[in-house]
RNA sequence: GGAGAGGUGGCAGAGUUGGUUGAAUGCGGCGGUCUCGAAAACCGUUGUGCCUCUACCCGGGGCACCGAGGGUUCGAAUCCCUCCCUCUCCGCCA
């Protein structure tokens, strides 16, 4: 959510800055709007105190055994006026919350500039894709013939999209699990937090979760106010909804292996097959809350730290930076981390870091004390550190052999308990 | 699932025959006195949001907030309704 205050302040700025990501803002509807509210307000307000007032004078009459018939009888057709003020502000205030609530993060200044994916910008590689000297196959061909991968009956449990893992299979998404939160947690100095997998919907709304457009992805209880986790920024970032924070505090790094569960509405004929666009798939998210003044410095952090896990598998990625056009609605910047994978034979994304400045604090109301005043607003970031599923995917992939085998990284041999599936 | 108790300021804990109670008191926190310094003691101070005045800050005035939402009333932390949560006992289970 954007800062009311500045919006009502130099909304040309505002209306610049959302310009870049393609937007056409109603600002001056709003900015109408915000004016006439405040307006009502006032008059409310004002009427208000005058009744408080008359009833201090109504006790103090009857203390002192005074007729106050007449003043009761006015305080009374104020209240009414009051009512109906209220009625007209809580209106207006609805009609202001349908266009703030739905207004993106306005870019950070260097963000490129862009409209589509087209427009995002290579910030570095790492490695090298491996040459095959032979045809490598696509990884649901190869987790099928070793038996790792069983769509067929994953789909016979669930539906398609979901998978049935099995032996190493299983092996190697618990192994990548634990490799991700060891390295987060004992190097990067992360937190590890394992929250509740249903959220109710008070949360999906404060990380934006469920704004008029993005409710369709998310899977809802029928008979509680309950969804399944759509990803583990959600319960993370809501950990300190409402909650002022002390400075000393500061920063707050906390990582959390969870499944997440989306429906994919819109993704039909996408990924249809292997373990790329899944209904269920694990992930383990890196979250921090910080101060404002830092933000910048920790997305750079969390980027990297990211980054490390694509390293310490040895697996070939470049890092974009995702341009204005192309930017998720609460982020201010994105790096999107893409990894190596044969069957694509491109990148595909396996990590999205982003810095949310105080966009998602402001809506779930996290701030911390500075000092000895006033509360200001955190800064809140996220990135996955990794989707585990798509790791898995580069895995087999990258480490292919042409017997159908597959080598284990070497980050990956204890956890496994063999150096090569199949 | 059954029965009962309860949700008040950073914490603890008053206040429920409705009327200067934003809310006693204690602790904690902050500032000061004292001290070489510290402790103790004493004095003062100490919630958040919004509207408004002044040029933003500081400050002044006002409104709202005692789990959430609604109702009764001139007036509600105090009465009524709905919901949420916590605790205790029983049952059940991992």
């Amino acid at each position: 959510m954007l800062d009311i205050k500045q919006l009502r302040r130099r909304p040309d700025d505002f209306k610049r800055a959302l310009g870049r990501r393609g937007l056409d803002a109603p600002l001056d509807e709003f900015i109408e709007l915000d004016r006439k509210l405040r307006e009502v307000i006032a008059e409310s307000e004002e009427k208000k105190a005058w009744r408080n007032r008359a009833s201090g004078e109504i006790a103090a009459a009857r203390r002192a055994g005074i007729d106050a018939t007449d003043k009761i009888k006015a305080s009374r057709k104020l209240g009414e006026m009051i009512k109906a003020l209220d009625l007209m502000a809580r209106d207006i205030e609805k009609q202001l919350d349908d266009i703030v609530l739905e207004l993106p993060n306005p870019p950070l200044d260097d963000v490129p500039d862009g409209a589509d994916e087209s427009g995002n910008v290579q910030v570095r590689a790492w490695g090298s894709p491996a040459g095959f000297d032979f045809k490598p196959r696509p990884h649901w061909e190869i987790g099928a013939s070793l038996d790792i991968i069983d769509q067929e009956r994953g789909s016979k449990v669930a539906e398609s999209r979901f998978t049935l893992l099995k032996g190493a299979g299983a092996r190697l998404e618990r192994a990548l699990i634990n490799f991700f939160l060891n390295l987060h947690t004992t190097e990067h100095g992360y937190t590890e937090l394992f929250p509740p997998i249903l959220i109710n919907s008070e949360s999906m709304r404060g990380t934006g979760q469920l704004s008029k457009f993005a409710g369709q992805e998310m899977y809802k209880l029928r008979d509680d106010d309950l969804y399944l986790n759509p990803t583990a920024e959600v319960p993370v970032t809501n950990i300190y909804r409402d909650e002022i924070l002390a400075e000393e505090d500061l920063p707050v790094y906390v990582t959390a292996y969870l499944p997440s569960f989306r429906r994919e509405a819109g993704a039909a004929g996408r990924d249809t097959r292997g373990l790329i666009r899944q209904h269920q798939f694990n992930k383990v998210e890196l979250v921090k809350f910080v101060r404002p003044e830092t933000s910048s410095g920790e997305l750079e952090a969390l980027t990297l730290n990211a980054e490390e896990v694509l390293k310490r598998l040895e697996l070939p990625f470049r890092t974009v930076s995702l341009c204005a056009g192309d930017l998720g609605f609460a982020a201010a910047k994105t790096y999107d981390l893409e990894v190596w994978l044969p069957s694509y034979s491109g990148y595909k994304e396996i990590s999205s870091c982003s810095n949310f400045l105080d966009f998602q604090a402001r809506r779930l109301n996290i701030r911390y004390r500075s000092g000895g005043g006033k509360p200001r607003f955190v800064h809140t970031l996220n990135g996955s550190g990794l989707a585990v599923g798509r790791t898995f995917a580069a895995i087999i992939e990258n480490y292919q052999n042409e017997d159908g085998s597959v080598t284990v990284p070497e980050a990956l041999k204890d956890y496994m308990g063999m150096e090569r599936i199949g």
